[in-house]
RNA sequence: CCAGACGGCCGGACGACCGCUGGCGGGGGCAACUCCGCUGGAGGAAAGUCCGGGCUCCACGGAAAUACGGUGCCGGCUAACGGCCGGCGAGGGUGACCUCAGGGAAAGUGCCACAGAAAAUAAACCGCCGGCGCGAUUUCGGUCUCGCAGGCAAGGGUGAAACGGUGCGGUAAGAGCGCACCGCGCCCCUGGCAACAGGGGCGGCAGGGUAAACCCCACCGGGAGCAAGACCGAAUAGGGGUGGCCGGCGAGGCGCGAAAGCGUUGACGCAGGGGCAUUUCCGCCCUGUCAUCCGGGUUGGUCGCGUCAGGCGCGCAGCGAUGCGCGUCGCAGAGGAAUGGUCGUCUCGUUGUCGUGCAAGCGAUGGCGGACAGAACCCGGCUUACAGGCCGUCUGGCAAG
RNA sequence: CGGAGCGUAGCGCAGCCUGGUAGCGCAUCAGUCUGGGGGACUGAGGGUCGUGGGUUCGAAUCCCGCCGCUCCGA
């Protein structure tokens, strides 16, 4: 892990108008594990995560886990390769939880070529 | 051994690597924060939000009544409850056991489709019975059709339900008309705190069902909810105070003066200026400026926020719910929301293959699966969901001793 | 956290309060009119009344427990 990213360990979107912002204004790139959205910043703060599942998805402990996943391949990857001067949002759904989670990194790794921030 | 009833309990285990978060200790930093170590970190339902409380704010002089809502056999337990325990009654089951339920239908009002004569002041469709009259017939005893005025409710038929039931007697036919038993009502006695049960006597039957129809009776309930509530409090806009400076006209106020008048005054009006995209008119809104202070208050932050109707063990009382005593333990605290991610070994279930065996089975190996479900202020219940498994008590059946 | 409402035929709704027959429109099918289509007319079929219990002689309707959906308020 780098001395950067522990420093300033990942930032999470708070606020709902954040989401929202990212969602109307940002870029989308739906793989087989998730849905990324993706929008720039004007400043080289380190990135921001976003994680939403929503209720179509299953029950309370389905989406706890479904968002746990995304969060630890999220974490993994982007402490190998930090990024910077962008809001991410990642939405799970339902094959979220049965992927291979190799699988999903790539997909994220996938999702960033796409959205064309990677 | 098989089938079943009830009660209680568990809710995969261990390890490795990488993380999140609370507390404590230590180091660094003015601080925010950060690093290291130790330690804690989802459930029996955390769920649904159906009840009862704690807590907080609001309202309120006390009490009662009305309205509304809820509850409803009896006794007990509990902080309280619509909960729990024990008992009573009714229904179901061969049984262990399960399910249901307040009283009042004579306080009153309403409803009971279709069918049926009649659905609640009772009434009489087919009928039954004797009497009278006309007629027919006759073996002269009667028998039958029709009509009239009566008696009856046993039988038929309808219905979920027909104004007690069954039997015997009785009668012209019948009828609680009489009797026996059952049911029902009233009174008394016995047992029980009581619901109620048992027994005796009397009554000759009056009072169909429906109150999860309106309702009557008894008891309970003030309202809202941790987004409660308390504190801190940025930027911007707006409110108010004080002071300095600038400022056209008028009204009014104040001061001086006998008056004219003069001075003063940002609380009024007008003018002037600005805004409502632009122009004209109309309309509406804002309006001197600078400094400083005060109060309210949004985003945000802090608290509320983890020691209690607490868990466990033992003893005592009680059939039990539960209570009392002693000992012991400290046991989640997030806030787009921690309690995890990945992998391995084992375990459990299921299934395939192979070996062995007459078989039950045993051994090896592989696949798949491991439920329901995530704290959001807390607690007591209820309800609902749930793979698989364990323990205990009891019932019925089969076999053996 | 608190509150309100809905679920009935393929679709949209009524019936529920006041319990006994489930009805309306569109759609579907058949027939007639027309050379055919469209259209009109006539007729027919189609509903576990979301689900499980209870009350009642009888429940879509009354009562209770669940399931799903929608909408408010803080």
């Amino acid at each position: 892990m780098s001395a950067a990213f522990k420093a300033s360990p990942c930032p999470t979107l708070q606020r709902r108008a954040e989401f929202l912002c990212v969602a109307a204004k940002g870029r989308k790139a739906p793989v087989h594990g998730l849905v990324l959205q993706a929008l720039p910043r004007d400043d080289t703060g380190p990135a921001r995560f976003g994680f939403t599942v929503t209720k179509k998805v299953g029950n309370a402990v389905v989406r706890n886990r479904t968002r746990r996943r995304l969060k630890e391949a999220a974490r993994l990857l982007f402490a190998a390769s930090p990024m910077i001067g962008v809001d991410l949002v990642l939405i799970g759904r339902d094959a979220t939880r049965g992927r291979d989670f190799l699988d999903l990194q790539d997909d994220i790794r996938r999702a960033m070529r796409k959205v064309g921030v990677a």
